[in-house]
DNA sequence: TATGAATGAGGGTTCATTCAT
DNA sequence: TATGAATGAACCCTCATTCAT
């Protein structure tokens, strides 16, 4: 009886194809490229008429920047979840979650290293914030150890570089199903980060107190 | 001079314009990407007409397998040429090659690891084969040295993945005139790559000889 | 209150509606022409989504062809009460109808005149019909005078189309609150008018009585 | 051999190609306006493929442009040319200049008077400008011819306006081959300018001088 | 070798309209 | 009566490429 009736169903309809929109534009970017999948592309993998993308999204450009925020917010969520057991070096808690997170989401992470420069500077602001952040999360982890003695780094913002770019690298090569299982992988670079951080032997810091 | 005069005055021409082509559209391809970047635009740079590009390249295609396997080219030319003087560990010598190499040539590199999918898969092919080549390089240095005890490292090929991955990361932060120097750049990646693939103490075979 | 109930309430509401969206409509095909203004616009500017607008109007041409109809209705029933009062010249009474009633409506004028090429042919005929239904009347008035001797027109029919072009031309550039108010307008043009179509001097007929 | 070979018969195929899309495009925006014809329908009567247009203008916005602003440029240039003979009223000679060339070109004319609301505002203050000079000539010589006592109008710039507007809806409803002749047009209309500005009898102001 | 006009396909986006709710 | 999702066609424009000159 209300002027706006029962939407609710259309409402519920919308989201699912907004999220069929997420899916498919994920799945394109990741294997083509934003530049290089058009629309179309999109809604046919949707099963939908291009026009209809509009009702979801009003550009291109925010299908991807929505993929990008949803991910980076996603991905600091997760971290916050992420309770470290007892006993954990702090480290390797971080290398762990990183890797089994990244692991998981190979397409996502592509998209996210790849396509910075596909955003429009504004939306490339709000993803490089979100970026910043998760990067600090191991900058601080590098400097308190290294405070604490437990780890040696000269400058904790460029071993964070150097750090994040190995790993990141990972599912550019990994395959499941492949010689080597998700473990076998988190333990090798776990290895090389550690050791890479390690103070020197000979040179390590008395213990602070 | 006859009817059909001055042609080698014309190879030279059409030789510098194909080199001016190159460069141009290796800026355009590192700043955009090859998808997003138009063939009038690199015309535009280049200050020709879009038709004479197809003077020099048949393909928009041509110009970037060109541009990754000269860039592949050049840099296992290099490394051929670049002779490690004695008493320099072989590790120490490839990180410092690699890492000077690509700090000299930043869209070179970028376009070479960014561009990888927008290779059609006969030139792509072509590309990997000279990866690997130049891959395999330090492959085998870490697998040596870890035959030799100086290294220590479990995989070897995951390891130089790590250990590219890291390294060819640095120009896409780093930025001349910032608070680093190249050298210093150069210094803490040799030190955490020394330390990631270093035996543990403990573990330290003794010394061969 | 029974199951269907409010239909009142609802009926009332409607045409409210509707009337709004003829009142947006007017000021945007004034504004931008009919072919440039969506059906979405003309929603926004109701505070309505798309799709309600088929509930008031067919198909967009059906709202034009409301307005158009709509205004010359009511020029006509404006003419059919506007009594010339005793004394007053039958041309001075059209004239000074015709700027007051233009003056005030700039955009139903605007829209009247520019758009009868975007009526289909079926509503455009139904507007020029009335459109000469309120053209005759100035014709007669003109042929009237001139057999009675207080005008002096050759062509009473291009006579109309010239006055009526000049008449209607005024909203195009009167401003409200400029350097001339409306009476003034109306001294100006009707001077010319009466003037325009004078018995010449010298051809002048007798007074009559 | 020049380096720019012999471009001459492309340049010229060029230019008739562009001149062929100005009078396809001024001959539909005519026939249905500006907004409602599209690219393709003008490509289409040329004989062309849509992007080929792109070669001569850079938007369909700058083929309105051009024709409006050639149209005003040509309408002064004839003007210019246009020497009165001797002993012909200034008023009388632009009046018949304005109807002849009005009818001579209906399309420029009512696509000039149409579409100036589709100008985007930059083009839009270049056409006016054109405009405002145009009618200039006629407040000039209302103005001179009054100061003269040959004619008597009390604002020049309204009677500019009345009188412009009047001679230009001509073109809305003359048909070749009608009932009237040109010259009987242009009869009727310059007797009834020169009587709306006619110094009205006992009015008349003594001869300066 | 370079020009500039042209092609044929396709780009992102908007359109009027429909329809289940 | 209003919503919001969807359609199918069309929009303006750009694309890589070709070709006569």
């Amino acid at each position: 009886m209300a002027a706006h009736a029962l939407p609710a169903q259309n409402r519920t309809k919308g989201r699912e194809t907004a999220e069929r929109v997420r899916k498919a534009a994920l799945t394109l970017f990741a294997n083509s490229g934003f530049a290089a999948v058009s629309m179309r592309e999109i809604s046919a993998a949707v099963g939908v008429q291009p026009g209809a993308l509009y009702n979801h999204f009003p550009t291109k450009q925010d299908i991807l920047k929505d993929l990008m925020l949803t991910h980076m917010a996603e991905l600091l969520a997760a971290w916050e979840e992420a309770h470290r057991p007892e006993g954990v070096d702090p480290l390797e808690h971080f290398v762990c979650f990183h890797i089994r997170y990244h692991l998981d989401r190979p397409d996502e992470v592509f998209v996210a290293y790849m396509e910075l420069r596909s955003l429009e500077p504004e939306n490339f602001a709000a993803v490089e914030t979100e970026r910043r952040r998760y990067e600090t999360i191991l900058t601080d982890i590098l400097a308190a150890g290294t405070t604490a003695g437990r780890y040696a780094v000269e400058d904790a913002k460029v071993a964070t570089r150097a750090i994040i770019a190995m790993l990141t690298g990972i599912p550019t090569w990994y395959r499941e199903g492949g010689s080597l299982s998700k473990d076998a992988v988190e333990d090798l670079y776990l290895t090389m980060v550690q050791k890479s951080v390690a103070p020197t032997p000979g040179h390590a810091p008395r213990e602070a107190g």
